[in-house]
DNA sequence: TTAAGTGCAAAATCTTTGCAAATGT
DNA sequence: ACATTTGCAAAGATTTTGCACTTAA
């Protein structure tokens, strides 16, 4: 399963398909959410933290991931999609970042979502958002 | 200078007196803005890492300050004002950061200015925004 | 005087770097 | 075959912990 998508999104990057790459990816695919390094480590038998921190890094620079910084200080990781960019030059993760106070889970929301804030004598060039609450799983 | 507001502020909170926490305290008072760790300990002479790293986690168990994480992963220390507290079991940080790209200057900015959002079956309790462009300073 | 705060040493994490061996193209 | 990726060791950086000494109330 994700095989196909899995070397689709590397070679759109012209990046090798290494085993640890291909695993990295089906961790993200499979769970679909936002995930912290450790979970990611945990969820990947013998993968070598220091290997894990350069993939990390490479999709980060390929925009294939981009990484979400909770208030907390929490950082996660989530795979990029469509919105994450407009137009060539453009890639913004004008996100909303969403964590259940229950489940602890963070969700991507889409970025039409976003407020416009406007500040007196500020030029603001971008804004994200990270918001707190109940999920539609645990407001239930 | 601050003198008196310093201690008051360690009073309101129940905290011993101390030539640190007053150094501390001074620093924030003085800069008026967000700061780095590393920013705070090099405004201050001869203080240790570790008595430092211990006077920002009591202060912000106290509530006289709170952590600032930006986009990019740093971390920043700001000092509580009122609008940091409602009522007296709350106490939420509603905050608008606003990251001068040019100065790298961190501001925060009232939570009146603060944009609701909704999302469809999901209970928002706080939001937080994180933007960023030219302070009133570098927008001249 | 006695409870709390501080400084130093050292442990525990987290992240990065260098290099030889393994893997992908 | 050749360039890239990986794993290990080790360096750096950051944060935490333990404990004796100092300071504030």
């Amino acid at each position: 399963m994700f095989q196909l998508q899995i070397e689709k999104i590397l070679k759109n990057s012209n990046l090798a398909i290494t085993k640890n790459r291909k695993k990295v990816l089906k961790v993200f695919l499979q769970v679909g959410k936002p995930l912290a390094l450790k979970t990611i480590k945990s969820s990947i038998s013998n993968i070598d933290r220091v290997t894990l921190f350069r993939i990390l890094s490479v999709f980060e620079d390929c925009q294939i991931i981009h990484a979400i910084h909770l208030d907390n200080g929490d950082r996660l990781y989530a795979l990029c999609n469509q919105e994450c960019s407009y137009g060539e030059t453009h890639h913004t993760h004008s996100h909303i970042h969403f964590q259940c106070e229950d489940c602890s889970d963070v969700l991507c929301l889409p970025v039409d979502t976003i407020p416009s804030i406007s500040i007196p004598n500020y030029t603001v060039n971008s804004v994200s958002v990270n918001a707190s609450g109940l999920c539609s799983n645990c407001v239930l």
